[in-house]
DNA sequence: GATTATGCTTTTGTATACAAGAAAAGCAAC
DNA sequence: GTTGCTTTTCTTGTATACAAAAGCATAATC
């Protein structure tokens, strides 16, 4: 199964390092530099540059930025290319409400399905949280502990919810990423190993008390409601380079 | 915002006639020929052939292909091209499950936030889908109930639940097609006019019931339980058409 | 001096050509 | 007659070339 990658492009780098295609490959890059915030919303992802950056044609980079536009991390306007996402306050808002919906389900099912296999990885992922922020690598840690959460999608074993999971996921990163409210440490792992803990136990009412106190810890620290002016007034920016109104700003 | 389209192709017959770009209209027509059932679960969706029968080139194809993947109503293996989506009995529990979960959440919303428009527009889809029904068109009565429910995601103003709901939707359709139970009207457009009417009433509570009613009739129309060796059995055998190898059990 | 028109450049959309992989058919050996 | 291997053919994966659209700048006119 081992695929030929010589010609310039190594897999990837740290969690999910098995990828045949090469699409996979561009498309998990660029998942994850938009997830580490090496890539800010409103970037726009040029064809041509990102083709010649990962050396392939523009075909794969187009393939990957479909994939990464249905995960809704990456916008494709018509003839206009694509940028990075920049979730608005609304758009935020929608999303935890999805994800509270879908947690709050997985949660359930995973108390039902989890086998122990499951849980151990669970307990492995959330020690490689820890050693991310440890090491203050603050984006490996952002997207890490949201593959904490998709693993425990998996665990559910409801393939459609996966799926979407990934979506929100995702684009919750994207969303902490960009309404970060500075100092606290991100997803608590604290209350990833809690969870694990009631779901190895099969408690399901607990597990469920947890997984929803542990939403309300992630957008309590997500300045949505209070501070939302200013990250609002990025988002419009971003929008106004492209609408070029008045020669006020000629650049 | 008309488009050109005197080449070979006309847009698209009855739902949604408004698409634009090439790569839209195929990916209509195939979807509508799969959910309603002129194309067979297990089918092969050649590239060449289809690109043949469109007048486009294999790229529309690819891109066309890959959308209705995301969506689940097809299947796209690796170097191995695309079929037509076979959901297997415990892929239909997975979709039906993950669909009351949605349409729960999606009634709630759509009492909070469904305009009168959208109401009456609701009202238009039901009797067009009788319509359907009445004159025999089943494939496109299966299809239009589906899009009253997508229609209905659309009022709950969620974009990501709009988004997941299409694809279960789609699946959905796909199941219903693979697994009816024969006799009776597939989606009774009554419980359809009273769940509007409950939703314009602001009735939570009895909308959602009224909704997870509707669920159950949906799936207590379907073999899934008991029948389900039956058509478990077509799912594989769809599968050992192109398996062809020994006698036995392929996979 | 400002605004609009027009061509130029850049970027995306589409088609096609070529390469690689997989299924299928044919051939040989047992 | 069946089984295994080789070759052939067909389909998909990828790159590239060309066409069209959008953005940008310059210039011309009011």
């Amino acid at each position: 199964m081992n695929e030929q990658l010589q010609p310039l492009k190594k897999p990837t780098r740290s969690g999910k390092a098995r990828t045949g295609t090469q699409d996979d490959i561009v498309y998990a890059h660029i998942f994850d530099a938009i997830l580490e915030q090496r890539l800010a919303p409103g970037t726009k992802l040029s064809e041509e540059a990102l083709g010649e950056i990962f050396g392939v044609s523009r075909t794969i980079i187009r393939r990957a930025l479909s994939r990464l536009a249905h995960e809704g991390v990456v916008l494709l306007r018509p003839n206009r290319g694509a940028v990075v996402a920049s979730p608005s306050v609304d758009e935020a808002r929608q999303i935890f409400f999805a994800r509270r919906m879908v947690e709050r389900a997985i949660t359930e099912l995973a108390v039902q399905h989890a086998s122990a296999d499951q849980l151990s990885e669970l307990r492995q992922m959330v020690t490689d949280e820890q050693d991310c922020f440890a090491r203050g690598d603050r984006g490996a840690g952002i997207r890490l502990s949201g593959e904490f959460h998709l693993k425990l999608a998996e665990a559910a074993k409801n393939a459609p919810l996966v799926s979407f999971q990934r979506s929100l996921v995702s684009q919750t990163s994207l969303i902490i990423a960009q309404y970060e409210s500075g100092n606290r440490s991100h997803c608590s792992f604290d209350e990833h190993n809690e969870l694990i803990d009631a779901i190895a136990a099969r408690d399901s009412d607990k597990a469920v008390r947890l997984m929803m106190h542990h939403m309300d810890h992630i957008d309590s620290k997500l300045n949505l409601d209070e501070d939302s002016a200013s990250d609002d007034l990025h988002a419009v920016f971003s929008h106004l380079a492209l609408a070029k109104k008045k020669p006020r700003t000629a650049r």
